[in-house]
DNA sequence: GACGAATGCGCAATCGATTGTGCAAAGATG
DNA sequence: CATCTTTGCACAATCGATTGCGCATTCGTC
């Protein structure tokens, strides 16, 4: 079998004994074209496995035909990014569009020359500069989450109410009979993360309950997080609930707890802010908070794609565009259902 | 801030003063153009901010400038094909290639319209259209494992030497002590799982040692997961190894076996064929087989490169280029060392 | 001083499709 | 029957860059 060069729209106009144009138009069914001029143009391309090249005709109409997704570098929260990574990839269907992950090392200076109609963004740190320099190109440029102040705006943005999950959180842990919450954050430069912070301190000082943070750098280790876990419950020995924002880290405090001796949820609740793929298999499974990454990555997908077509005001009065993305709490075994139910560490009367 | 069109090389070469040909000549490096007008043209670009535009280059030198990356429907091994996803891309770092994400859903009729230089998949799957469609559409491709029998063959594929893995982990728990071993294998038709399988009954054959498989369909949930761990214990009392081929059931299984007052390792060794960022931070933390994802999109990204730049012969003889990828056994604390050590469930002397 | 080679650059074709303009034939209206 | 619209299609420009060809000019050598 002879590899033969794929057809051309010229191979389709020549079969069918039209010019090229018209071929065009019968294809795309715009103009006027007969209706059997139309049907023996559809048949030559038929027979020549015609499929219009793409390159071409997004040159001809000055656009790319693909629009850039840019993620965080760092190999946290693989679960999310993978499946917010399908979100945009679906809101791309049945539409000209491909998806092309730009290179986490790709030159800052270059982004200009990123041949791509748009971004999409996922958790913009203040620190990247890669991500400043997309966010100047100009181009349109859906976030999911804010960006930091200080970077530049984006055209548009996929948010959720950090705020309030957080406050839902805290609020189950205490009816769970919660008095004593620590909560480990990782040390990102991210919004939702200080959304989450500033909740966190803002409910504690509004409640009245006992609240401390403890900062993560990196990815600790097994070894680590043992004695991370460790020197917590000596320092604070009446710690009855921890609130876990890394993905998995949940399910290694779970095991480390268990090692020590606490039980859960009876001595200490746990949840995790972001729900992952392992949190409901472990004993007991942890709550946690579903981001719905896929429907972020959706949204944010169909946010660009509308403002490639124009459907939607660049500009609303009132600053950027924000769309509101409802979040899902998952209640497991990990926390308790009632504070009456709960046994204190303390030996019954 | 008018929203200015950005620069041609027609814009380039009005400004330097030059035809439009020469000015491509100088900015590319090739061509015979005197220094001083390289120079001058190079001044021009750099003024107007010029970039050129990939998308004309492309159709001019008829290619599309980017390769497609097929990945496995499903939410499962997310950790691994993030992983391997940011190998391809860095594969393609510094050349003129972008990568496109592939939408599982594409119609498997399409697949010869993508507009795509070549492809890489990763674990081909026996049953799926588009797959198939892919491996047909007589494009480069490389896949990653090596596609199961009756599937069109890859141009290339780099795989590892699963079947000497597996027996490098069994041989593992069985210095561990282990005599009766369950491996716990995922439903799926990929090749990299039949090797694990077929290696694992032939090592059993071989040693005498006692071993039997449990298949999983689809991913199990925390109930369930308890309900099989326990049906197993029940049925086969005396096992005292775990294999997980999938990656983050491991830690399921661990917290499933200590609910079930099984000590790990002392009762039960556990290792994972998969591993995962979760393994390490769990208590014991579990052994696993680090299959190194992003190594092996890198080596499948780069030989599909080569394939593309015509560097490497398409057909050695002895039927398609094949290259292999060694493994790393991480070996951590939910296998025991030497079987000396190992404590019977029974009571001591 | 003459002739061949090398150099520097412009011209124009080309990649493959889209789309505005214009002309001829067919149909509608008086 | 003459004029006015529509309809159907061909022509050619265009998107932005790459590249083969050919013409001057300059350089080198005898």
């Amino acid at each position: 079998m002879a590899v033969t060069r794929p057809a051309t729209l010229q191979d389709v106009a020549d079969r069918s004994g039209v010019s090229r144009g018209t071929a065009s138009r019968a294809l795309s069914g715009g103009g006027r074209v007969s209706a059997e001029t139309r049907a023996r143009v559809a048949a030559a391309a038929a027979e020549l496995d015609f499929t219009t090249n793409s390159g071409a005709r997004n040159l001809r109409r000055a656009r790319a035909g693909s629009i850039g997704l840019w993620l965080p570098q760092g190999l946290r929260f693989m679960d999310y990014y993978m499946n917010f990574t399908f979100g945009v990839v679906e809101a791309t269907n049945d539409r000209e569009l491909t998806v092309s992950l730009i290179p986490g090392d790709f030159p800052p200076g270059k982004a200009r020359s990123l041949h791509v109609d748009g971004f999409v963004m996922a958790d913009v740190d203040g620190h990247d500069e890669l991500a400043r320099a997309i966010l100047t190109t100009g181009r349109p440029v859906v976030t999911s989450e804010l960006v930091p102040p200080g970077v530049p705006a984006p055209t548009a943005s996929v948010t959720a109410d950090h705020a309030a999950a957080t406050r839902l959180l805290l609020d189950r842990l205490r009816r769970g009979g919660a008095e004593s919450i620590v909560v480990l954050i990782p040390d990102i430069d991210q919004t939702w993360v200080s959304a989450v912070h500033d909740a966190t301190a803002a409910w504690s000082a509004a409640e009245g309950v006992g609240l401390s943070f403890l900062p993560l750098v990196g990815v600790p280790a097994a070894t680590e997080l043992h004695r991370i876990v460790d020197g917590l419950l000596a320092a604070r020995p009446d710690v009855d609930a921890i609130v876990c924002v890394p993905d998995g880290l949940a399910v290694g405090i779970l095991s480390t707890l268990r090692e020590l001796g606490r039980a859960v949820p009876e001595d200490i609740q746990i949840v995790s802010y972001v729900d992952g793929a392992t949190l409901p298999i472990v004993q007991p499974p942890i709550s946690a908070l579903d981001l719905r990454p896929r429907e972020a990555g959706l949204r944010a997908g169909r946010l660009l794609v509308s403002l490639l077509d124009g459907g939607v005001p660049r500009a609303a009065e009132g600053g950027p565009l924000t769309e509101m993305l409802d979040l899902e709490y998952h209640e497991r075994a990990s926390t308790l259902p009632e504070a009456s139910t709960r046994r204190r560490r303390e030996p019954g009367p």
